[in-house]
RNA sequence: GCCCCCAUCGUCUAGUGGCCCAGGACGUCGGGUUCUCAGUCCGAAAACCGGGGUUCGACUCCCCGUGGGGGUACCA
């Protein structure tokens, strides 16, 4: 049988980390068996704005390289692919369960209902529906309509005996029939719950594999009811650990975002992104722009592939020591057998830690390719940019190594680059170059600077450290507020980098216009 | 309440009865390199939830606690 996955969100708006991590997971084993990966969307409950609330889905997934087989876009022989489309299939399975008695049309009002599920409660024991609105025939239904009650469709639960499944990840899991309810599958406006429609969809597109998160783990056993008493055959199981809160062991909320700022991890890789969007201009509203949501890595500059990796590594392991893998390995190196049964937390330095090794890693000319629209969009260069300002940027990529630590950083080290003049920071200017002596000094750099040829790293540093030798001073004493002076920060490149891209006549046009600074 | 799942350093994890006085990674701390920052190099601290079994021998198997999580909807 071919390996069939799928991963089905709603349409909520957003792409969430955890979400990624299943569709992940599901990719990779479809991948891996060299099977179908399938995108269905789940939008059951009839959301309206389908098309607004699915693009930043589609887009995320596409962005991460987890491309399907089959779904939006692509089409397939299984189409449509989207829940809401495929409700006659629904219907008509509720229909036949009801025919063949597996399900049964219920007139019980919700608080009649509540009622039992409260004394079931008090009592300690698991709420049991009586089945006393139950409608096992016509006369019955013609009698509760009559009373002007309307009808939902429930499933007639087994009340004895168990389910075992034999679940990829977990093992053996046992459910007593006789604590799973009478779930309802279809309302009274005929229009019918998830759980039925994911056990049709999942059987008209033939999926092999149910791989989901741990959460739908006390699900299944409805679901196999229902699939076994549509006379399906039930798909594989694996139920994922939960992506959990940072530092904790809580299901990954994208609610519950103020909470999770007090995690100073997540605070800062939070403030950080912030502080990229803002510079291009986006307004970020910490709601829709947060580390639990994809779209906040791929605003900021993160790269796809460190954000797949980093998520294969949450609930999976390859063996004791490998955490790097390209995309071919990981594909032939992905199995079921090792996802871990417990939580994993989220961890944003440790994924902070894998996006470093990957940029660390980047040939200068992706990098120049990845940064260039970020320094547009931030104004700093014009559209399309001119050949020398490119040039420009590939030597500040160059000069600042591991400093960018994802594209949005170059914002902050091309800036001083691209503007006429520098912004001077007023902490710098104050702790490099209002102070006694400095003056004096830049006067003289600058004097030694204009005969320096040529004006490149070398040759910069040679001059400089004959400066201070003479001078008797250390080499920062005279660095530092050449730094300030000439980028109006206190870090940065290396500064004979920094000179050197500036040029001899900008160097020198910028430390004479910081010398009035000095006093 | 009831059902299910889970339990190794702060975090992600390796470990499937002896190879483990528990290995790797992130983070943390200390030190070297250095013009700042970043990096890099060297080093350190840091864990088997508790109690019973089983066994010659338990991190590994079983039971009971405890703790955490999920489900229990006419949400998905």
């Amino acid at each position: 049988m071919p390996v069939r996955t799928r991963f089905a969100p709603s349409p909520t708006g957003y792409l969430h980390i955890g979400g990624v991590r299943t569709a992940l997971f599901n990719w990779l084993f479809a991948r891996r068996h060299g099977g179908a990966f399938i995108l269905r969307i789940d939008d059951t409950d009839v959301a309206r704005n389908v098309d607004e609330a699915l693009e930043p889905i589609l887009s995320g997934l596409r962005w991460l390289g987890i491309d399907w087989d089959e779904g939006p876009g692509v089409g397939g022989p299984h189409a449509p692919y989207f829940q809401s489309q495929r409700s006659e299939r629904h219907r008509a399975a509720a229909a036949k369960l009801v025919a063949s008695g597996h399900a049964y049309r219920d007139f019980a009002r919700p608080e009649e209902l509540d009622e039992e599920r409260k004394a079931a409660q008090t009592a300690g024991l698991p709420f049991l529906y009586s089945r006393r609105f139950a409608a096992f025939n016509e006369a019955d239904a013609a009698r509760f309509e009559a009373e002007g009650r309307q009808s939902v469709v429930r499933l007639k639960m087994p009340r004895e005996g168990s389910l075992v499944i034999d679940d990829a990840v977990r093992g053996r899991v046992e459910f007593a029939w006789e604590r799973e309810q009478d779930h309802v599958i279809q309302r009274a406006d005929g229009s019918c719950l998830y759980h039925l429609a994911s056990v049709v969809d999942d059987h008209d597109l033939e999926i092999s594999h149910v791989i989901r998160a741990e959460e739908h783990l006390s699900n299944t056993p409805r679901q196999a009811f229902i699939a076994v008493s549509l006379g399906y055959s039930l798909p594989a199981y694996a139920h994922l650990p939960l992506v959990a809160e940072p530092g904790s062991r809580t299901k990954l909320s994208k609610r519950k975002l103020a909470q999770y700022l007090k995690n100073s991890d997540f605070k800062q890789i939070s403030e950080h992104g912030t502080r990229i969007a803002e510079r291009i201009g986006l307004a970020p509203e910490a709601d829709t722009f947060n580390p639990v949501i994809v779209d906040f890595y791929r605003e900021v500059g993160y790269l796809p592939w460190a954000i797949d990796n980093y998520l294969a590594l949450l609930g999976w392991s390859y063996d004791d020591k490998t955490e790097f893998f390209s995309r071919e390995e990981l594909i032939a190196g992905f199995t079921l057998e090792r996802i871990n049964s417990s939580p994993a937390s989220f961890d944003p330095k440790k994924l902070w830690a894998v996006q470093d090794h990957y940029m660390h890693a980047l040939p200068t000319e992706e990098k120049l390719a990845l940064m260039l629209p970020f320094l547009i969009r931030a104004k700093l260069l014009a559209d399309p940019p001119p050949a020398a300002a490119v040039e420009t940027v590939r030597r500040v990529i160059e000069a600042s190594g591991d400093r960018l630590k994802v594209a949005g950083d170059i914002l902050g080290y091309a800036d001083f680059f691209l503007l006429d003049e520098p912004v001077m920071e007023e902490a710098a200017v104050k702790q490099r170059l209002a102070k006694p002596g400095v003056r004096p000094l830049l006067e003289q750099a600058a004097e030694r600077l204009r005969l320096v040829e040529p004006f490149a790293p070398p040759e910069l540093e040679a001059a400089c450290k004959q400066i201070v030798e003479s001078a008797g001073l250390k080499i920062g004493d005279l660095i530092h507020p050449i730094r300030v002076a000439v980028t109006g920060k206190t870090v940065g490149p290396g500064l004979y980098d920094c000179l050197a891209i500036l040029g001899r006549d900008q160097s020198l046009r910028r430390i004479e216009r910081a010398l009035p600074l000095c006093s």
